[in-house]
RNA sequence: GGGCGUUUAACUCAGCGGUUAGAGUGCCUCCCUUACAAGGAGGAAGUCGGGGGUUCGAAUCCCUCAACGCCCACCA
C-alpha cells in the first residue's frame, strides 16, 4: 500500500515524462474563455542567431513562475512563444557561415539565395531554441509560436507601416550611418566596437579670404575629409577668432568658399587650436553641426565601395587611406602644413569585417516622434504619458525613469537597414520625371480609388531630382505588381528588427485582423478573438538594457495601432554578472550555458536558483567554474581565462579528494566552439546546490510521509482540537502562503523562494516532521497526524510548483495514489496534476502569533539542550538528566509530548513541568532562555563553563542598558509608536530574567 | 559627461529606522539515528566601504569621499 520512492529525486527521468505529460493533457494551450480572467505574457523572442545562454534562463523562469502562478489561481493564463528574426545579428552569422565554407560573399551569392540560406538557419536554430526552452519547463502555448516573419507579423508590419506612411509619421531623411565600406553596408552601433589604433593628429591652416597673411588653423585625424568641408567652426566667444567670424575661407582642394561658423556646442576653446572643420556628411559632430546651422552645406565625397566620389575633385576614385595621402602632401606643398603628431586614437571598428568604420551619409527611412505640428502629442508624448499616468507600471520603479528620459529626447526612430534579412520596406518608388504628370496626376495608372490600400508621396532623391513614393498597404499584391509594371521600384532595404518586435505584443494576438487561414501546420492562426481575450497582456518580463529599443516602442504601437497598452506591467529583471562582476557576453566568453546546469543539478534547480537571484538590484553575480571532463572537479574561472585568452585549460585536480589530474581541456560555455584535441568542458557553479538539494529535501520528505502513511483515512482537521505543534504549523503555512502570494504579485522573486525554502526545510522538516514521528506510532494520535502531514504537503507542493514544477509534479503523483483525498480543514479530491492545481489560500484565523511564540519557546529549550550535549559530547552512556521548567504554558503544551522532545534534543532522560531539581546538583547548566536545568555530573568544566556565563551576562547586560536608556527617555516614550514602546518593556523584562537567572547559575557554579 | 546601482561573514546575497545583524555555500566538532550524508546536531567567523550629519535610537535616512559595475551619450 504505501509507495516506495526512491531514496533520491532524479531529475531527468521527471523532466522527460512531465514535458510529455503537461504537452499531452494541453494545459498551456489557452483558448478566449470570457468566463476566466485573462492572464497573458509574450515572450521576449529569443534571437534565432544560436543558443540559449543563461540571460534566457533566468527570463524565461520568471515568466513561467508567474504564468504557471496565475494559472493555478483560475485565470485563463496564456503564454505566447516566439524567436525574433534578429535582422543583423542572424544575416551577419549565416554570411560568415557562407564565406567560411564557400569563400562567397553575399553579394556573390545573391540575395534570394542568401534569404534562403538564413530560413534554413533559421528553421534548425528555432527548433534548438524553443526545443531549449521547453526543457527548462518554460510553460508556452506552444500551438501559438510566433516567427517575426510570419505572414501574421508581416501582415501587422504592413499594416503598421502604411499607418504611419500615411498619417506622416514615417519619411525618408539622410542620416549617418557606421559605413563599413569593406561589406557595403551600413552596421548599428552595437554591431560595432572600438578599439584604440595608431593614427595622427594632423594640424593644417586655411587662408582667410580677403585677409592678407591671415591663417586659422584646425586639426583632424582624417585629413581625407577636407574635401569634404564645409564650414570651419569656432566658439562664439573665443577672442582669437571673433573678428573672424561670418568671414570665408578658400579650401584648397576643391576651391570652395566655405564660412567661418560660431558654435558653441561644436568648438571647444580650450581643445587644440580651438578651431574645427566641419565635416558634416562625415561625422556626426559635423552633422550635428549642420543640423544647427542649415545654411552650410553638406558634402558627401564617399562612394559606398570607401573611395572617393566625384566631390572631391582630383581625388575621385583614390582609396580614402590614398586620399588621405595625396590631401596631406598637397597642404605641405602649399605651405599650409602644420605638423603631424603619432597618437593613439579610439576608432570604430565593424564587427563583421574588422574593418575601421566609416561615418557616412545615406537615405533612410524615419518614424517621426516629435509632437505634432497641430499640438497634440506625438508618438513619443504619447508613449511617456502611458507611463507617467500610471497606466503601465514599471517594477521596480526606478526603470520608468530609463524610459522616460530616452523618450524625452524625441529623436526620430530610423527604422531602414541596408540588409536583405528582414521585413522588406513596402514602399515602390519612381523619379517623378518619369512619370505621366500630364494627366495631372502622379499616381501610378490602374489602382486610383483604391487609397485605402496605398498612400503616395514625393520626396527627393540623392540628386535632389523628385521621386515619387508610393507606400503599398498588407494584402495588395495587385497592387504590387501594377506598380512593378509600371516601372516603379521596392526600396531594397528591410526594416529594423525592432520594428516587427515592437509590434509583437498585438501582432501575436491576432491583430490587425481579421483572421488567416492556419499558416503553418498545426500551429494556431490569431484572430480577433485572441485579441480581444489575451489583450492587453498582464507582465512583460525583460531586463533593461532593451527598455528603450523594445519596451517603449511596444507602448508606442500598442497605443498608436490599437489605441491600448501592450501590458500593464514591466518587470525589469537583474542582469547576470559572472564572480568578477562583469556582463555576461558572448565576446567576453563568460557566459553560462543553462543545459549544461540542467543536466547536472536539473531543471528545478536553476529554476530555483533564477528565482532566487531577483530581487530588485540591478545586477546579480554568478561564479562559474569548469567542470574537468576527466575528473569531475569544478575548476573555478578566473579572470585571464576571459575573452578567449585561454584556449586550454590544466585541471589543477582537488586536494582535499586525493586528485591529482593535470589534464587538459577546452573551457566551456554557451558560445564555445569545439577542440578537435582536448575534450570540451560543462560547466558547474556550486550556487546551484541548494536548488538540487532542495528538491531532494522535498522528495525525502515526501518519502517519509507516504512510508508512514498506511491507513491513512481523509477526514475533516478540527483547528480547536489539535496539538499545538499542529497549530503551529498551520499558523506557519498560512503565513508563508500568505506572503508567498503577496511577493507574486510585487514581483518579489527572492523572497519567493526563500520563504517557501525556510518554511519546508526549517519548519516542516527540521521539527514538525521529527516532531510527528513520536504520533504517527500512537494509534490515537496517527490519524489526525497523518491528515496534517498529507495537507501540509499538499500546500507545499502547490506553493513550490510554479518555481519547481518537475520535482512538485512527481510528488504529486505520489502523494496522489497514497492521499488521493486530503487538504485542510476539509479533505478534497485532489486535481490530476500540480500544474493545474489550485492556488493554496488559507484562513487568516489560522495565523497565530502566540502559538507561534509559545513553539519558539520549546525551539529555544530543545536547542539549548543540543548544545549542551554537544559541548560535552555527551554520548549514550554519560548520565544526562535534564529537567525544564518552562513558562507553564508552554510547559503544558508539550508536557504530553516529552516522549518526542527528549529524542529531538537527544537527551536520555527528560522530564516536562515545574522543576523539581532542587538543589541543582553540582556541575549542572542553566539555560536562561528556557529555564532548564541540564545535569551532567562530573563532566563540566566549571571554570569553562563560568567564563561563559560570565560573557553572557556582559552581552545581556548591555542589551539591557540599552533597552533601559531607551524607556528612560521621555521622547521615545513619547515619540515612538505604542507597539514599539511595549516591544522595548516586554524585552526589558525578559533580558532582567535572563539575567538574574545567568547570575543564579553562575554562584551555583562557583559553588 | 548624464543616469542608475552596488559596497554587510572567506564566497554569493538577505535585512532598508527599534532588543544581542541573518541565510546558503565554505570552515571546525560530533553523528551513516529506517525520509533525506544532496542528510542531522552544534560551533567559530562581521569596527554592516571611509568620514560627517539627522534622530531618543542608524547597517537602514541625508550629505560627502572612495572603489566597483551597468545603461545612455560622447571622444576635432
Amino acid at each position: 500500500m504505501p509507495t516506495e520512492l526512491p531514496k533520491a529525486y532524479e531529475p531527468k527521468d521527471a523532466q522527460q515524462k512531465w514535458l510529455t505529460f503537461w504537452e499531452e493533457r494541453g494545459y498551456f494551450h489557452a483558448q478566449p474563455d470570457k468566463s476566466k480572467k485573462p492572464y497573458t505574457i509574450v515572450i521576449p523572442p529569443p534571437n534565432v542567431t544560436g543558443a540559449l545562454h543563461m540571460g534566457h534562463a533566468l527570463n524565461n523562469t520568471l515568466q513561467d513562475v508567474l504564468i504557471r502562478w496565475r494559472r493555478m489561481q483560475g485565470y485563463n493564463a496564456l503564454w505566447m512563444p516566439g524567436t525574433d528574426h534578429a535582422g543583423i545579428a542572424t544575416q551577419s552569422v549565416v554570411e560568415r557561415l557562407v564565406f567560411s565554407q564557400e569563400k562567397k560573399t553575399r553579394h556573390e551569392i545573391g540575395r534570394d539565395e542568401l534569404v534562403k540560406r538564413i530560413w534554413d538557419w533559421k528553421d534548425k536554430y528555432e527548433t534548438r531554441i524553443l526545443g531549449q526552452l521547453r526543457e527548462l519547463g518554460a510553460s508556452c502555448d506552444w500551438k501559438r509560436t510566433r516567427f517575426t516573419l510570419d505572414p501574421v507579423c508581416a501582415r501587422a508590419v504592413r499594416e503598421t507601416f502604411f499607418r504611419m506612411f500615411r498619417d506622416g509619421y514615417i519619411y525618408r531623411g539622410k542620416r549617418l550611418v557606421n559605413w563599413d565600406a569593406h561589406l557595403q553596408t551600413s552596421v548599428a552601433d552595437d554591431e560595432t566596437y572600438t578599439e584604440d589604433t595608431k593614427g595622427g593628429f594632423w594640424t593644417f591652416k586655411y587662408a582667410v579670404d580677403g585677409e592678407p597673411d591671415t591663417f586659422i588653423s584646425f586639426s583632424t585625424t582624417r585629413p581625407e575629409t577636407m574635401l569634404g568641408d564645409s564650414a570651419l567652426c569656432v566658439h562664439p566667444s573665443d577672442e582669437r577668432y571673433k573678428h573672424l567670424i561670418g568671414k570665408t575661407v578658400t579650401q584648397p582642394h576643391t576651391g570652395r568658399k566655405i564660412p567661418i561658423i560660431a558654435d558653441g556646442i561644436l568648438a571647444d576653446p580650450t581643445l587644440g587650436t580651438g578651431c574645427v572643420k566641419v565635416t558634416p556628411a562625415h561625422d556626426p559632430n559635423d552633422y550635428a553641426c549642420w543640423q544647427r546651422h542649415p545654411e552650410i552645406a553638406i558634402i558627401n565625397i564617399l562612394n559606398p565601395d570607401g573611395t572617393i566620389n566625384e566631390n572631391g575633385g582630383e581625388y575621385k576614385g583614390l582609396d580614402r587611406y590614398k586620399a588621405r595621402e595625396a590631401v596631406t602632401k598637397k597642404m605641405e606643398e602649399l605651405g599650409l602644413f602644420g605638423g603631424k603628431e603619432d597618437r593613439v586614437i579610439p576608432l570604430k571598428f565593424s564587427d563583421r569585417s574588422k574593418t575601421p568604420i566609416e561615418p557616412y551619409l545615406s537615405d533612410q527611412w524615419f518614424v517621426k516622434m516629435a509632437d505634432r505640428d497641430d499640438g497634440k502629442p506625438g508618438l513619443a508624448q504619447m508613449t511617456m504619458d502611458a507611463v507617467t499616468d500610471g497606466r503601465v507600471k514599471f517594477f521596480p520603479e526606478r526603470y520608468a525613469r530609463s524610459y522616460l528620459d530616452w523618450l524625452a529626447e524625441k529623436r526620430d526612430w530610423c527604422i531602414s537597414r541596408q540588409l536583405w534579412w528582414g521585413h522588406r520596406i513596402p514602399v515602390w518608388s519612381k523619379p517623378l520625371h518619369a512619370l505621366d504628370v500630364t494627366r495631372g496626376s502622379y499616381w501610378p495608372q490602374g489602382i486610383a480609388g483604391d487609397e485605402t490600400r496605398f498612400a503616395m508621396r514625393e520626396t527627393l532623391d540623392d540628386n535632389g531630382n523628385g521621386l515619387a513614393l508610393c507606400c503599398v498597404g498588407p494584402d495588395a499584391e495587385d497592387l504590387e505588381q501594377v506598380l512593378q509594371a509600371q516601372g516603379f521600384v521596392q526600396d531594397p532595404d528591410v526594416l529594423d528588427t525592432w520594428f516587427s518586435s515592437a509590434l509583437w505584443p498585438h501582432s501575436t494576438l491576432g491583430w490587425p485582423g481579421p483572421a488567416l487561414p492556419e499558416e503553418r501546420g498545426d500551429r494556431a492562426a490569431p484572430n480577433w478573438d485572441t485579441m480581444r481575450a489575451f489583450y492587453p497582456t498582464g507582465t512583460l518580463v525583460t531586463s533593461r538594457d532593451i527598455i528603450s529599443l523594445w519596451v517603449a516602442r511596444m507602448v508606442l504601437t500598442g497605443l498608436y495601432n490599437v489605441n491600448e497598452i501592450p501590458f500593464t506591467d514591466v518587470f525589469i529583471h537583474p542582469q547576470l554578472q559572472d564572480a568578477f562582476g562583469e556582463r555576461m557576453s558572448k565576446s567576453t566568453g563568460n557566459g553560462i550555458d543553462p543545459l549544461d546546469i540542467v543536466e547536472r543539478y536539473g531543471a528545478d534547480s536553476l529554476r530555483y536558483q533564477m528565482v532566487s537571484i531577483a530581487g530588485d538590484t540591478q545586477d546579480s553575480r554568478m561564479p562559474v567554474s569548469n567542470v574537468c571532463p576527466f575528473c569531475d572537479t569544478l575548476v573555478p574561472i578566473k579572470q585571464e581565462h576571459l575573452r578567449g585568452r585561454t584556449k586550454r585549460l590544466k585541471c589543477p585536480g582537488d586536494k582535499t579528494k586525493g586528485i591529482t589530474c593535470g589534464k587538459e581541456f577546452r573551457p566551456g560555455g554557451p558560445w564555445t566552439s569545439d577542440d578537435p584535441e582536448v575534450p570540451t568542458a560543462k560547466q558547474a557553479s556550486e550556487r546551484f546546490d541548494q536548488g538540487r538539494n532542495f528538491a531532494n529535501k522535498l522528495w525525502n520528505a515526501t518519502r517519509f510521509l507516504l512510508m508512514n502513511l498506511e491507513g491513512y483515512a481523509p477526514g475533516e482537521v478540527k483547528l480547536d482540537a489539535l496539538p499545538t505543534e499542529d497549530k503551529w504549523l498551520l499558523s506557519r503555512l498560512a503565513t508563508t502562503t500568505k506572503v508567498v502570494t503577496a511577493a507574486l504579485e510585487g514581483y518579489k522573486f527572492s523572497d519567493v523562494s526563500r520563504l517557501v525554502y525556510d518554511f519546508v526545510w526549517s519548519e516542516f522538516c527540521d521539527w514538525y516532521i521529527e516532531m510527528s514521528k513520536g504520533r504517527l506510532k500512537d494509534a490515537a494520535a496517527r490519524p489526525t497526524a497523518q491528515r496534517v502531514l498529507a495537507g501540509v504537503l499538499d500546500g507545499i507542493l502547490r506553493l513550490v510548483h510554479p518555481v519547481m514544477p518537475f520535482v512538485s509534479e512527481s510528488l504529486w503523483e505520489a502523494l496522489g495514489e497514497a492521499a488521493p483525498e486530503r487538504g485542510l480543514p476539509l479533505p478534497a479530491k485532489a486535481e490530476e496534476a500540480a500544474c493545474i492545481a489550485k492556488w493554496p489560500s488559507y484562513p487568516e484565523s489560522w495565523i497565530s502569533p502566540e502559538v507561534e511564540a509559545r513553539f519558539a519557546r520549546m525551539q529555544d529549550l530543545v536547542r539549548g539542550v543540543r548544545e549542551v550535549r554537544n559541548r560535552y559530547q555527551v554520548d549514550d552512556k554519560t548520565k544526562l538528566d535534564v529537567s525544564v521548567k518552562c513558562i507553564e504554558s508552554v510547559a503544558a503544551d508539550f508536557n504530553t509530548l516529552s516522549a518526542f522532545i527528549a529524542p529531538l534534543a537527544g537527551i536520555a532522560n527528560f522530564t516536562a513541568g515545574p522543576n523539581t531539581a532542587k538543589p541543582k546538583p553540582n556541575g549542572s547548566v542553566v539555560r536562561p532562555e528556557f529555564e532548564a536545568y541540564v545535569a551532567l555530573a562530573g563532566y563540566i568544566d566549571e571554570a569553562a563553563e563560568a567564563k561563559r556565563l560570565e560573557k553572557q551576562i556582559a552581552e545581556k547586560q548591555k542589551a539591557l542598558a540599552g533597552v533601559k536608556s531607551k524607556l528612560s527617555n521621555e521622547k521615545f516614550v513619547s515619540s515612538a509608536p505604542p507597539e514599539v514602546v511595549q516591544q522595548q518593556r516586554d524585552a526589558l523584562a525578559d533580558i532582567e530574567k535572563q539575567i538574574a537567572t545567568l547570575e543564579e547559575n553562575l554562584r551555583d557554579m562557583r559553588g
